[in-house]
DNA sequence: TGAGTTATGGACCCTTCGGTACAAAACCAT
DNA sequence: ATGGTTTTGTACCGAAGGGTCCATAACTCA
């Protein structure tokens, strides 16, 4: 997975996965049948360990205030840029690549991305700002997240400097937690 | 330009490049030294040609409201897609793909991606929202505003629906919008 | 322990990659 | 026209891509 990640799927070339893997060829072609299979086998693991656990702070109702776990989330993301790891988000680098060319790749990343965006989603229902505003607002809002959350993973791939990051996520949390206008 | 921008850098073969332009290698090569430097000469063309535009609109005066310079470009880029243009952003894939592990093409593309920032703060001091605010809100803003934009652009690429693209931009302005707490 | 099965290594296949070399063609000034 | 220069097309290069094949090694169970 870790290969993938950092290196995207057209990019990881299959030496390189071996090595990653510790295994040869003919193991990999045993148990996958190809690159991509591998590739969407990878996305179902990465779903479990990156998306599952970031939907599953989206939606702990320890953090009674869905606002501070959208914080939290970001935060988790910022920290891992500052602590030096840039690969960003195996789904947006996928969604970015001419992974999405492939119908099935592209299918199994929305999809992902679409249970990040619902986890969002989640979060708003849980604010004191939100809770009590349209549906059809929180759904928009939860897209705008979604959206950002990928512009903040694919900045953090590029060189962008922390405090970009930094900024562009602590504005959209201020954004958010403004109160709307009654009406 | 095309070749590399529906395809990206990495992906953009020296073949598809060639038809594209309509040359052959040996005129290729005698005019740029590699595809690299072919590459960054045609960032340099991206940037004049959809990047100086997008960045003229941001700072047009003619429309006197900043936030509504802000709303015309996401609107152009969302018109894009509604015709099918899915290429999305020429930088925002080269920030994404392995394009950006070379300093010289992420220096040029993070370079580009500062104009289009300093438009959004440009167009921001120009709202009579945001005119009054301090100078670090601004700032933050127009980072949040670049990171919605890439994201934007990269999930134009993938197959995301337009509708989510749409509230998201929607959204994005709505908050924008909503005139901060005093204080 | 030994027959039968599965997993593994790695040589090999063809294609495509970016890049070079160079002869023929096109252009140019005289 | 003609000699010299520049531009163009294309054959070719080595490297690396993903994928196949098969002999050997490693397991399994009687």
């Amino acid at each position: 997975m870790d290969v993938f990640w950092r290196e995207g799927y057209q990019e990881a070339s299959l030496p390189a996965l071996l090595e990653g893997m510790g295994i040869t060829r003919g193991s990999l072609y045993k148990a996958f049948s190809d690159k991509k299979t591998l590739f969407l086998t990878i996305l179902e693991h990465y779903e479990k360990s990156a998306v599952e656990p970031a939907v599953a702070l989206l939606s702990d109702p320890e953090t009674p205030d869905g606002m501070q776990r959208i914080e939290m989330l970001l935060d988790k993301v910022i920290e891992q840029v500052k602590q030096g790891d840039r690969r960003g988000c195996l789904l947006c680098t996928a969604a970015a690549g001419a992974a999405s060319d492939d119908a099935d790749i592209a299918h199994a990343v929305a999809e992902s991305l679409g249970k990040m965006q619902r986890g969002f989603a989640v979060a708003l229902a849980a604010s004191p700002v939100h809770a009590t505003r349209p549906d059809a607002e929180r759904h928009a809002f939860s897209d705008a997240l979604i959206t950002q959350y990928t512009g903040l993973r694919i900045l953090a791939r590029s060189r962008a400097s922390i405090e970009i990051l930094e900024r562009s996520a602590s504005a959209i949390l201020q954004l958010l937690r403004t109160p709307p206008p009654i009406g």
